[in-house]
DNA sequence: GGCATAAACGGACTTTACCCCGCTTAGTAT
DNA sequence: ATACTAAGCGGGGTAAAGTCCGTTTATGCC
């Protein structure tokens, strides 16, 4: 034997033909959406347009909703990177709140302009449902509320929580209709519930950053 | 004309043969679920079990999701029952933020056994992805956060926020392993994962329920 | 009871996700 | 260079979701 023991850690590094097709994949999935629309991205469709066959498109992102998470995880890295090195409020050089308070907005944005590829990454019957797309927001949020001064708390699951009634808003409980153009007829506003949510999100991180004197349970 | 004008508000309710078909195919659904799984159960095989056509099941539920999200409405119904009408703690008769606390671990439980529907009935392709299977909660915690005296808040917004962070983590987060027969080595403990999330809620809604001097902005 | 009508039904048909397996090719060790 | 091997590729095959439309049936009205 050479030394295959050590290696089974790293599961060997992608092809270089396979890196290329997949990032080929991705660009064309990306510019059907663009010009069709989600409905239209189908298996076949996606194989076809790139010039490869369907099995290869299984072969790369495992399912139909994985091709979603892959441009979606691909979307949230750039994000990511604004929040780790762009301007203070969002980026690092401001108290920890009110980072807390515009990663909240700046999230709200990203998940309204990816609404439609993030609601489709969603897969019910998968085992790990999100995938690797939410855990980025989810350890951000965590970092912000280690350098917050919150008394005895969990803070993996209340990051957890609050990654949820961050996302949970945009991806399970608002219409699209209310997300899309929402009031046709003058009665309703509509669109300021987005400001809405942002304006509870900065509520809600504020209450819960504030010392409270009741005794909280802490993790075991 | 008759007078047709005026039941437009009314879609004029289901038929009796309709109804009774509704029912059994739900009753046949959850014999399916629970003897099979959810793998199992396929448009074509419920059809078959429950004696009638593929078209009637698809006319009755529209999409496979919604199967489930009908099973889930239908035990949603029962635990709301539960609530508005059990014993203190959860039920009325304790003071709100109690009740609170007891909702969500209630609800945990909930989702927690009804984990394989729940999680069958998102539907990333539906325009309003949840359809009726949260509005319940969503009602009942608005209505407690209602009775607590909270400062300046949308309250609706908060309702929706802490529904999900409710729903969030056993729907979209926490992974079927984790939710099932956890460590099978004997590492991590795991099945405490569930205790912590309830803990969470409790100290995220004492949190928020304990009144914040800071100047919290209000709903236009 | 008989009739009109809208709803419901059934099952063949179409589309689409996903599987399989023989063939090809990029990486690697000699 | 050459040979070896594991990964990748392709596209036909299967099964399940979802659609359509001709037929049947409940329900309200005379």
């Amino acid at each position: 034997m050479t030394e295959p023991l050590l290696s089974i850690g790293a599961p060997r590094a992608e092809r270089a033909d396979a890196a290329r097709n997949r990032q080929h994949l991705l660009a064309t999935a990306r510019a059907m959406l663009a010009s069709q629309g989600a409905a239209a991205l189908t298996m076949d469709a996606l194989a076809e347009q790139a010039g490869l066959g369907k099995g290869t498109v299984f072969r790369r992102f495992g399912s139909r909703a994985g091709i979603f998470q892959a441009l979606l995880d691909d979307d949230e890295r750039a994000f990511q990177q604004q929040v780790l090195s762009g301007p203070p409020p969002l980026g690092p050089g401001a108290p920890p709140l009110d980072r807390l308070i515009a990663y909240g907005q700046a999230r709200i944005d990203f998940l309204l302009r990816d609404r439609e590829i993030a609601r489709h990454a969603l897969d019910g019957s998968q085992p790990i449902p999100a995938g690797s797309s939410t855990p980025l927001s989810r350890l951000h949020i965590r970092s912000l509320l280690g350098q917050l001064d919150l008394g005895p708390a969990d803070l993996d699951v209340l990051a957890m929580q609050l990654t949820a009634a961050l996302d949970g808003p945009l991806l399970l409980y608002l219409s699209a209709d209310l997300l899309n153009g929402p009031a046709p007829a003058g009665d309703r506003p509509g669109p300021a519930a987005l400001d809405r949510v942002s304006r509870g999100w900065q509520d809600l991180v504020t209450r819960i950053a504030t010392p409270s004197p009741g005794p909280g349970p802490g993790p075991p």
